[in-house]
DNA sequence: CCATAAATTTGTACTAAGTACAATATTTTG
DNA sequence: CAAAATATTGTACTTAGTACAAATTTATGG
């Protein structure tokens, strides 16, 4: 019998959870750089070891859905209408996480106070830029698969790091109007308006490739 | 008398030159991360302290022209034509570095050599990134600078974020082609035709505000 | 030139992340 | 229940970076 769901399994689940659980609350409360792997080893009754092997880097403790963008971009482009502009795609998709209030377009206190805690912390800011560079790649990947290149050529790299660029340029302006107290009208407005610019000017770049 | 160029300030300009010479070639020899900071301190024949005080980071040791970015930005905004649009300067500074060959529109065997060491490390790809961002947070301000607004806006910002980009992936690109073997005519030519589809997308975005 | 101030260099001790690897405990399986 | 597989723990280590005091070197005023 073969044991996807046996005690084993429940328990590593388990053990990953309160860790995660642990250092989450560690973290909000005293900031990153100020709780080491040990005290989180410690408050959640585990061995620091055994931190380091479900989380190779302090920095996984706190980004823990690094996939996710990942299968975000696979299954919009996956479900696209046949010969639709990868471009456009990128653009519908954008429209649809800000219309469901995606994480990754969402502007709330939890959002705001999550990034506050990357800026103050000097390794969290690296490892959000580091996951931004390893998107551009996915992305540009993908782009390039969707109009069946081989490999991520010089159009998919510009494509991908513009898209990229532009909705991190849109989710800081929207994360500053939401601080500004503006309403969550004219914030979600902010971040759109971004996007939509942005998305005019890459179709210029791309004009006379595939990708536009 | 104070003291501009005593034995004092000639002293420890030789250490700090000594320090990074020696640094510079363990690096290239054997990779940023197989060298420690006290082998260095070892071969300048100086404590592992004194390292650290010329150098607050390891990488600092690497990246030695930190400062030139900034410099050249100013020096363009300084120089130019009353009533120009910011985005024309910029597209100006990139092609008159093009022509000049500034290192950072330079494609070689030792460009392309420096920018390896820095994939190959961690440490460097981590810091590389960082000191792109800041140059994007100067960017921005001197935009805003330039038309007088008080504070980066998010047009400055959006700019900012773009050209930088563009620099970034045109740079890229343009080393690829050097590896590839191609003339350094195409090799230039690759990188300003990124950068003219570039600038001609960032225009549109940003069409309406005084920076295009 | 000398005494003293100022600045640089060094030594010591420390923290904390991350790795290697062996020893131990727990779960699975036959 | 015994043996194999896997998870957890302990120990020892390396390295970057910091704090701070002691020692050395250079500058300066009389």
């Amino acid at each position: 019998m073969s044991n996807r769901d046996g005690l084993r399994e429940r328990k590593k689940e388990a053990t990953r959870q309160a860790i995660s659980d642990v250092a989450t609350e560690l973290f909000v409360a005293r900031g990153f750089d100020n709780v080491s792997v040990a005290e989180i080893a410690e408050a959640a009754e585990v061995s620091r070891m055994t931190v380091f092997n479900y989380f190779p880097r302090k920095e996984d403790l706190f980004f823990d859905r690094e996939e996710e963008s990942r299968q975000i971009l696979k299954a919009a482009f996956a479900e696209r209408p046949a010969g639709e502009a990868p471009l456009m795609t990128l653009r519908r998709l954008v429209q649809s996480l800000a219309d469901r209030a995606h994480p990754f377009a969402k502007f709330t206190d939890a959002t705001a106070k999550f990034w506050r805690t990357v800026a103050e912390s000097p390794a969290l800011s690296a490892r959000a830029r580091e996951m931004r560079d390893e998107l551009i790649d996915d992305l540009a990947a993908v782009l390039a698969g969707a109009i069946k290149r081989p490999l991520a050529d010089a159009d998919a790299r510009l494509a991908a790091s513009m898209v990229v660029t532009a909705v991190t340029v849109a989710y800081t302006e929207g994360l500053r109007e939401h601080k500004a107290r503006r309403s969550a009208a004219s914030t979600r407005e902010a971040f759109l308006q971004i996007m939509e610019r942005s998305f005019s000017g890459i179709a210029i770049m791309l004009k006379g490739t595939p990708y536009a």
